[in-house]
DNA sequence: CCTGTTTTCCAAAACGTTTTAGTAGGTTAT
DNA sequence: ATAACCTACTAAAACGTTTTGGAAAACAGG
């Protein structure tokens, strides 16, 4: 027999609610808790019995609200990526290759993204309120700065995030990077390498530590070969990267008869043809040009395979093995993870890559 | 008199535990309701006890849970913005110029973004999924296709949503859209004018109806000047926008000699750009380009604006729009608004713009 | 002093789940 | 026959809010 009390109001499963498990329960005769045991796979709940919900579930289409879930389940399958709207590295077109990776692996581990920007609110104060109203499990840290307080934060708050990218602490936290201080080393030997003694580099901004690493390169390999740093002048780029390739690679021509230029960015890069080209110069010929490739989908290099030499890494995979670690982290209690994204070098026939084995 | 029946066990507020509405209520020995009242404004609370409220709630960094919140009020303060992570319209530059403006937008009306791709399942199910399971209050719906089945669905289900863009069931939801139509209609009229037989038009992926709407513009044009539709050579990039500016620049060099380019983006101009100049072409002098400029921050066209012809619009704009219109029919039951972004023409020195006037 | 009104508070229900601590009823072992 | 153990289910508590429907206290007018 079943028992039946406290038969409510019979509300029509019509209009915008949608159907929950007490409707479920109410239709099978069963109590919310075998719907719900059921549903999630549990073992206490008899074959026929289980059949029979999920197919009710499913006729029905129902979902569990996401909300009492979380609520109920403290885990919001949620996690954040705060977009900086300040300090100017905000529209970054590198970063749809980077969410390509990201929003990939976020679904394939069941997780939604939280996407959000620091415009209203001190940047660290973002992080902090979806700390404290529990609206996400874990970050994404992307660009860190040299002393990043948003690092310092989240490692105070103990929730899991997992950054883009290395600063000083980066013994302490989870990371993914590329090695941008050995790729442009190795890029810097090999220029020099081949005779290049006047050289000019387009870099990003130096405030985050990928393009300080990057100058880092730069300089190291100089002083390995005991040259000057002087060999190498050094454009900044006010974007992050990817802005005034064009105005950069002018201003390198004006400051002086260099050979060979090293890029941080292939759209910059390619800005940069253009206005090598209208100056009359020919790249891959009486000058030098080598630029890291992010492999973004969007920018179509292989015209410019025989012009330039490549160093590249996939921000796609990036974006990937940084939402893999931060679930990782999420789901279990696992120590920080690092991982750098290799890198490929694909040189020019002007220069002899010997120097590179 | 304090009366405090039920004492709990007392938890220390340590720990990962974010503090909560009833830790305030027992220190302040007020009730739960009282103090949700004082924090949400209610006139019915003593100045006082609000005051006191107010500052237990600040100095312990009290957050409202989200979950709970949601649960009961049935607004989650989110807006779904699914990314397609097929037909190759994934990877979208112009995406990030969009996002800057969705975001700021849904900050200003303290919203959140829920970004995630549909790798995983068909399409509609994605909304479908949100719309069941109580995620979001709404959606934006990007880049259309003609029969656009997401907009079936969501017309149907009766949620809140706003397309950037335009399909042909136009009247019945709400949409914020650029006039593609007019606007090559015009850049057509303009090469047309200034005495160009033979143009090459480097349009997005003939699928999304913006760049359907670009060529239809440019048809009418021809239609209304009763020039042949060979007039104009269309080549289409495979990504709705922003790839393979250098290739299909390339090919229309070899299909003819054309005297005018328009591009679908600016993107794919500067890639042109590089093409022209590497064949020996001279933009702005014996070969005319016009090009949409969506003003994308990361960049710069000015190095170009002596040789291209632009007509601009704001992409920033299009997403602020998108997610205030979006807000607005979350909050308020408003009729479907439509927006048109406006759009400017900038004239190369290279053609007479008489014909704009 | 009584009555009505305003002010300031609160208990309890509700939102839709998951989880804990069971309980019947059947089966098996002794 | 009894004890012990499965199997298949469930009532109730809990998660942390908002909101409803009062109710006590203070204050006013007569």
């Amino acid at each position: 027999m079943i028992r039946n009390k406290s038969q409510k109001s019979q509300k029509p499963a019509s209009a915008g609610r949608s159907v929950t498990i007490k409707d479920l329960a109410r239709e099978l005769g069963l109590s919310i808790t075998t719907i719900s045991r059921a549903l999630n796979g549990y073992s206490d709940v008899g074959e026929k019995t289980r059949e029979r919900v999920v197919k009710a579930a499913q006729s029905h289409g129902y979902r569990p609200n996401r909300n009492a879930q979380r609520l109920v389940t403290r885990r919001t399958h949620n996690i954040a990526w705060v977009q900086s709207d300040n300090d100017r590295k905000f529209v970054d077109p590198h970063f749809v290759e980077v969410m390509a990776g990201v929003l990939r692996g976020a679904r394939a581990g069941n997780y939604d993204v939280v996407l959000t920007s620091d415009a209203t609110e001190h940047q660290v104060a973002v992080y902090d309120r979806y700390v404290r109203d529990n609206s996400v499990d874990g970050f994404i840290v992307d660009l860190p700065q040299r002393d990043d307080p948003r690092i310092d934060f989240l490692l105070e708050a103990g929730k899991p995030f997992v950054v883009h990218g290395r600063t000083a602490r980066q013994n302490e936290y989870s990371w993914v990077d590329v090695d941008n201080q050995g790729n442009f080393r190795q890029l810097t030997r090999l220029m020099v390498a081949n005779g290049h003694q006047r050289i000019a580099f387009v870099n990003g901004d130096e405030r985050f530590m990928f393009a300080a690493a990057r100058r880092q390169g730069v300089h190291q390999a100089l002083d390995e070969l005991g040259l000057s740093r002087d060999v190498v002048q050094v454009y900044n780029a006010t974007h992050p990267m990817g802005e005034a390739g064009y105005q950069l690679t002018s201003q390198a021509l004006a400051g002086g008869d260099v050979s060979a230029i090293i890029y941080s960015s292939a759209l910059m890069a390619v800005e940069g043809h253009s206005a090598l080209v209208r100056a009359g110069r020919q790249p891959g010929k009486d000058i030098a040009i080598a630029t890291m490739d992010d492999m973004l989908d969007y920018l179509d290099l292989s015209p410019y395979a025989d012009l330039f030499t490549f160093v590249r890494s996939s921000l796609r995979e990036a974006g990937a093995s940084l939402v893999a670690g931060l679930i990782e982290q999420c789901e279990n209690e696992t120590a920080p993870g690092r991982i750098i994204i290799p890198s490929s070098f694909a040189v020019a026939p002007d220069l002899d890559p010997e120097v590179l084995r």
